[in-house]
DNA sequence: GAATTTTACGAAAACGGTTTCGTGTTGATA
DNA sequence: TATCAACACGAAACCGTTTTCGTAAAATTC
């Protein structure tokens, strides 16, 4: 076993001093060409590598990005993920994922653990359970040691930072319009409690329903905890509830919701048609393929790693924070179109 | 902003020593307790946290766990990912995520880029480009330089470290075994190009077929580039085979085919039923819902967490490695069940 | 009161690099 | 031949810790 060689080892072996070998190695006009070639070609040959501990210790710069997610099974969190990593890798940057589980303390315990050196700056997005309990000093901790944070998709007002997102109210009241559009006019909404996305696609939906003249009906809403997939709850609001569109903050309750239509006998989309929040490959592959608001993950992610990157090689750290609003995409399937 | 606090400042604001600074945070019997009142008083007040990158150099561990997977838009490695994540964050590991893209390039620039300190041990499932190069110097490059290494699901005999898989070649022939117990002969399979886990899986299918007395057709197999999903090809297929089963070395296939088996008037499972390999998500809300063996990808990535930590903090370095073979389980559902 | 042991702390090396500055040697210049 | 710049390299500081070892001063022992 050939264990990892240092300068130090160089130096030695070689006669010189570590400094030379440290300046051979980065060809200095310092060094004459025939030191320089013994120590380089010496330097190939035991195949010398240096240390980025030591060198992160050094510039105070470790080229690692701490990524803070609630869940990775979900999909648009792995779209995320992947465009973080492959524009992060681009510019010789890791990636450090840790999962908050949708719980406050494990957000916390995260960022905590990462925020004593081990990376440049953070991409995240809330747990629920932060959102619920509207406690951000864990993390305006981190910004006020002059960490730089990009948030994306779940953010909030209460920190300062730069922020990825879609407009979310926006997506859900196209998303409506084009139902009405398409003459529905009992259009159902299945969301979820205390997550910021879901109460501006909320928001979005009763917008759409004003604006197109049709009057509000509480009971045509559905609030689900946290993606419990309470299958009973849905059963229940599909048996007594009538409507002919559903409108779902995520892929899973659509699905399901579809599932419980179709056994009833009901057709879609003549009877009911569906849309559902972030397209991944269950509304692909769903029999009917599902209609769905595409938030186009990675690009999300892509573009928090490069504002997030930009800021920690930016010396000047201008206050100044920047939110971006990306288009989301209504992708049409066989769950709306007859 | 308030900038990070090291012991130098804490010594130079207190005067006295880092060293005695060092030891009083430790609690050390050396320093008085008056001393260690002031002091530890002080590093709460200023939120002292050490840093991880200087205790990283003292130590030569960085606490830190590299996983290099093909894909992260894959279930199954997702749930691997978490699976490592919890057991790595429990003993106060981080775990950095490389995506290697099923390239055979960024496999090798991934490993070196993380190789040189940047973690303590990896976890790895090879790419395809790998498998089908049938290069590991890279990796045996890592394993020779002392770095230890787990390796799960896409595995090699060519390096020789600890593993984890499923048995998979068992887990087709238990498939295929129920197909025919419950009186399927025409059992079609679909699979992929130089995968070692796809191989053994077909391997497992003709092992069933023969032990249960029918005679191999090779034109029930359909092996198709890996996860291009040539819709033509699989259209094709059902179109000229006729088959009353069909096992899938993925999900994908299986719901694609699924699909165009029913757009054919056929019925599933009356006249044909499907099996799938990897149970996510897909699988479990088709329409009809479609059985799949499951691979435990969480239990997978915290054994291969569980053995790489322990391996990382033995100090005698036993040459003997282990490779733990994981139970799949069979889950029916629809696809199957009449 | 001298010798010895504790007590309580500091100096310094080490981890593996980078970088600034100092210096002995060489060759050119006046 | 004295002066000086250029060349080629080394010493040392530094990043932020930990840890070994040395040592004054205080406390204890005889």
């Amino acid at each position: 076993m050939r264990r990892k060689i240092t300068l130090k080892h160089i130096a030695r072996e070689l006669g010189v001093s570590i400094s030379t070998v440290s300046k051979a190695l980065k060809n200095s006009e310092e060094i004459s060409r025939d030191t320089k070639d013994r120590i380089q070609a010496f330097a190939k040959l035991y195949n010398y590598k240096p240390n980025n501990i030591a060198i992160s210790l050094k510039n105070k710069r470790t080229k690692n990005i701490g990524v803070i997610i609630p869940n990775i099974v979900h999909h648009f969190f792995t779209t995320v993920i992947r465009g973080v990593e492959k524009y992060a890798n681009e510019r010789g940057y890791n990636v450090i994922v840790c999962l908050s589980d949708e719980s406050f303390d494990k957000e916390v315990i995260n960022m905590e653990m990462l925020a004593n050196g081990s990376i440049d700056g953070f991409i995240m997005s809330l747990s629920t359970e932060t959102q619920a309990k509207n406690d951000y000093n864990h993390i305006k901790e981190v910004t006020n040691q002059g960490i730089p944070l990009v948030m994306f998709d779940r953010v909030t007002d209460e920190v300062e930072c730069d922020k990825v997102i879609i407009d979310d109210r926006d997506s859900a009241y196209k998303a409506v319009k084009k139902l009405i559009d398409s003459g529905r006019r009992n259009i159902a909404l299945i969301n979820t409690e205390n997550l910021s996305v879901s109460n501006a696609r909320t928001e979005g939906y009763y917008q759409a329903l004003q604006d197109g003249g049709i009057p509000i009906n509480k009971d045509l809403v559905l609030t689900l905890p946290f993606e419990s997939i309470d299958e009973a709850a849905i059963q229940h609001f599909f048996d007594t509830v009538s409507m002919d569109a559903v409108l779902c903050v995520n892929e899973i309750f659509a699905i399901y919701g579809m599932r419980v239509v179709q056994k009833k006998g009901l057709k879609i989309p003549k009877d009911v048609s569906f849309i559902g929040f972030t397209d991944g490959p269950l509304s692909k592959y769903a029999n009917p393929s599902l209609s769905a608001v595409a938030q186009h993950g990675e690009s999300m992610g892509a573009i928090a790693a490069q504002m997030l990157i930009d800021k920690v090689e930016n010396e000047e750290e201008d206050e100044v924070y920047r939110t971006e609003i990306l288009d989301s995409t209504l992708i049409e399937r066989e769950s709306t179109i007859n």
